[in-house]
DNA sequence: GTCTACGTATTGACTCAGTCAAGAATTCGT
DNA sequence: ACGAATTCTTGACTGAGTCAATACGTAGAC
């Protein structure tokens, strides 16, 4: 909660605000404070659950209920506004970082996240030989490992 | 033997049997007819839920607990004999092909899972520009789409 | 063969993340 | 400012998985 990552938790800058208000009407949401603050929250934190997201916005907007916030976050995940990752044994994840293909390096010890930007190229790894048929549109790539604080 | 209710309606091969028994021997794991039987199931259902092989089990052996089967599904994923996969948005499953780097495509229309093989190579995709000095030993790749019949 | 110690299974209560449903409040086009 | 539609709150609920204590079975020692 002390030191956060990027913005000073008080108010949010009002050029920021308008482009999460624009983001929202151009998917045909309506603006809320609860749906600004918590936009705010995941550019805030990285790789937050959303019960750490909750304790971002309230303390910017005093109270949220969580329906509230896991109502947002999957409209927003479904817009494609934020992404939603979901590492295996870990509660879902949201962030902001959406449409550079970039993906996710967890460590096995202490399961913290960190993005790797993608070595191949824009959309890579989309190339499959034998693709049953299907429409693909993502390919999402978890990396597994040890941390150098975990490697002893 | 004889009075007892403990129907064996599809046996297990002999020889399957046997080679169940080593690989649990060889992770130094004792040899029940608990482990026998979800290791069977695991071979058998295809990317199966924990509760869907609890199924399975049951009909071979009569009946386990649930803590067993976690408990089991655990250990042998821990040591390497079975593989757990977490899509998301679905609960944990299980399968049994490990070592030979396959990737999932799973539907978001419906679910389904299939293999993918990995087109690169035996181990590809471990390649990272920057490995934050991880030790990293696993590249998990989930595609996803729509499969044929969601297509519409 | 039997004994014994440890690994494994069962039982039942419990936690955590997320969902459902109904009603109250807010947004925004007119 | 009005009203319909969207969004938020409240509180009960579900499903997947875990914890802890006890009972059981396996396999090595005698």
């Amino acid at each position: 909660m002390i030191g956060t990552p990027k913005h000073a938790p008080a108010a949010l800058d009002p050029i920021v605000r308008q482009s999460f208000a624009q983001q929202l009407r151009g998917c045909g949401l309506q603006v809320t404070a609860q749906r600004l603050a918590i936009m705010q929250a995941v550019s805030e934190g990285s790789h937050a659950t959303a019960e750490e997201l909750t304790e971002i916005v309230r303390d910017k907007i005093g109270s949220i209920s969580r329906q509230a916030m896991y109502d947002t976050l999957g409209t927003l995940a479904d817009k494609g506004v934020i992404r939603r990752i979901q590492p295996t044994g870990s509660p879902t994840r949201y962030e902001d970082r959406v449409g550079d293909n970039h993906h996710h390096l967890i460590c096995r010890g202490c399961g913290k996240i960190f993005d790797i930007d993608c070595a191949v190229g824009s959309a890579p790894c989309l190339d499959v030989e034998n693709d049953h048929g299907f429409d693909i549109d993502e390919a999402e790539v978890v990396y597994w490992g040890r941390c150098p604080d975990c490697q002893r």
